[in-house]
DNA sequence: TTTTGTTTTAACCATTTAGTTAAACCATTT
DNA sequence: AAATGGTTTAACTAAATGGTTAAAACAAAA
């Protein structure tokens, strides 16, 4: 049973795989401690207090995961279209290695934005966007890239990396495609959204 | 007390509120009462049985109204271009004034796959992808617009549209905008998807 | 006015669920 | 071996929550 884990951690992988899927209003006590290989369920409250302050442990440590990837590339060398490369490659990767993540996290988020700003405001791995849109702005200025919005560029990016992993039963339903289909596609899905933004930013 | 709605109609709207802001798991029948004007908790069940027949109601009528939205502008006569923009422009519109459902779609979605599955292949509405894709084939064999995979295609102009509004907290303390701007930078959003596409798309 | 059928309410019930407790277990030290 | 302290368990409690019911209120018909 106790297979070279602490009960801790036990607790803390099943907690993150229940909440992560069901989010918090739908995560049972109980079914964390089964997903824990059968725990006693008085050991959730004896090791992390209540429910509350358990999913507050495990939000922290995903989004610490999360925040520094999305940041890490954005200090590459290179040049812009480079940096977004390397962007998009990072991130596809990693979405696609932790698929419920981005939902989980946008979700919670929005029952409780008030959490995030302390959250975001407090995290040393902010993403340094200021210093990224200067950069963008500049490219732009020197005429390396074709002038858009800063900001819209950027949302563009992400949205264009994350949105498919969380809308995935909409579009896979919409398009038809099962799910051996679906990893096909993702397969190409990197070199897809490089090339269109590349296709972009190129000056005519 | 009665503002010239059934009652029926008050605990359906009350619902839709609490349902798409608080999602399946996380909406008490309790809250849905007082929201739809403090009426007994008992009307609910008297008009909807249970629950989960409340919420299939909800959910099927939220989702009727998105659907048609999504295929209406398909059917748009005019390039493949124009189609784009027609499309662009009224999804952003829609969700605009109802920002929270596509979050609430997706997240109940990916709670359920199996519930929607049923739904959208039995929905007459479905938008028409494969005669979409066969279009922008065309328009890209005939050299209008540039080459990339139609699926890809498809899935970043829905991604630049909605993921903006389905990730608002986290990109709005991203980028540190606060309300009134981030409904400024909403009011460019449109045009700057649109033109972001036509760069893409265009052939050099 | 009485009757009839529908709508609404207050009070209740049963189950689920987070959380507690006291005792048992177990390893380590004395 | 006895004592100690951390860990685990079974049984329990309290509150929340979905759901029920019987009676009251109301409106319309007879």
């Amino acid at each position: 049973m106790p297979k070279d884990q602490t009960t801790e951690e036990r607790i803390k992988d099943a907690a993150k795989a229940i909440f992560v899927q069901k989010g918090y209003a739908g995560a049972r006590m109980q079914e964390i401690a089964e997903e824990a290989g059968g725990i006693n369920k008085a050991l959730l409250h004896y090791y992390f207090r209540s429910k509350d302050q358990l999913f507050e442990k495990i939000f922290d440590e995903v989004f610490q995961e999360v925040m520094p990837k999305l940041n890490a590339v954005l200090k590459t060398e290179g040049t812009i279209l480079e940096k977004v490369d390397a962007f998009v490659d990072e991130y596809i990767r990693n979405v696609r290695r932790h698929p419920h993540i981005p939902l989980f996290v946008i979700h919670e988020l929005s029952q409780n934005p008030d959490r995030f700003v302390q959250k975001i405001t407090s995290n040393p791995n902010l993403p340094n966007i200021a210093g990224l849109i200067m950069e963008i702005m500049q490219a732009m200025e020197e005429g390396k890239i074709r002038s858009f919005a800063p900001v819209h560029l950027f949302m563009n990016v992400i949205a264009m990396c994350v949105f498919p992993f969380v809308a995935r039963p909409i579009i896979q339903s919409i398009t038809q495609l099962d799910d051996e289909n679906w990893e096909e596609m993702m397969d190409e899905r990197s070199t897809a959204v490089k090339q269109f933004i590349r296709a972009a930013l190129e000056v005519r």
